[in-house]
DNA sequence: TAACTAGCTTCTTATATAACAATGCATG
DNA sequence: CATGCATTGTTATATAAGAAGCTAGTTA
């Protein structure tokens, strides 16, 4: 089984934006320098994911820890901004969630030299003195795998859940016939 | 020289290593 | 009181995705 850890989306209010004076309107979640980034960030204090504004009113959230959540921040962003006025009627257009970051656990340790072998040097990159995890790119799936000695995996990337529990089943099928059992 | 493309910036999150800084505690 | 060792903490490394804007490089 997989957990997620976070979620990333995407949407637009189709209305260009003055951040600037929004940003003052909203001095209190929002935080916004454009002369080090282009975008404004939003963050609610009782919530961890984070809202980034563009000028062009398309906007991204970021650490929301299942879909439910990002749907409920995007909700709570669209409300602050019809209450205060800056956006007139918060019509929904596109909102797609656009990479889930799962993690999960194979309860086994693994050796990631023969790993990287036994899944096939064309899709895997192992380089233990640049980062500890093993690099496996599935030909077949869309998202991509990090395999820690320890067991723990984290799959990024995934377009949606089933993509990562499928690829988190292949990649278990796969170290069970590759590698000899603990 | 203008137009276009590619790559980087920011942010989030788990994972695990090394290298480093800073502090705590004990022994001489 | 000073030095050594241990522990804790922070930063870096790598991955994916979105967004806008800047810069660097290439091409017509």
């Amino acid at each position: 089984m997989v957990q997620i850890v976070n979620v990333v989306a995407s949407g637009s209010l189709n209305v260009e934006q003055d951040l600037k004076a929004v940003a003052e309107e909203l001095d209190d979640v929002v935080d916004y320098d454009p002369n080090k980034y282009p975008g404004a960030y939003f963050r609610f204090s009782d919530a961890t994911s984070l809202i980034t504004l563009y000028r062009t009113g398309k906007y991204i959230i970021t650490g929301a820890d299942s879909e439910g959540d990002a749907s409920a921040i995007r909700a709570r962003f669209l409300e602050l901004l019809a209450e205060r006025g800056i956006l007139d009627s918060p019509d929904d257009d596109w909102f797609t969630v656009q990479n889930f970051v799962c993690t999960a656990d194979l309860d086994r340790s693994l050796n990631l030299n023969a790993l990287a072998i036994g899944l096939g040097l064309e899709w895997t990159e192992y380089e233990p003195e640049q980062f500890p995890g093993l690099i496996f790119r599935p030909p077949d799936a869309p998202c991509v795998a990090l395999l820690f000695a320890s067991g723990k995996i984290v799959l990024t990337g995934c377009p949606d859940i089933e993509t990562a529990e499928t690829t988190f089943e292949d990649v278990q099928s796969q170290i069970h016939s590759l590698l000899p059992a603990d």
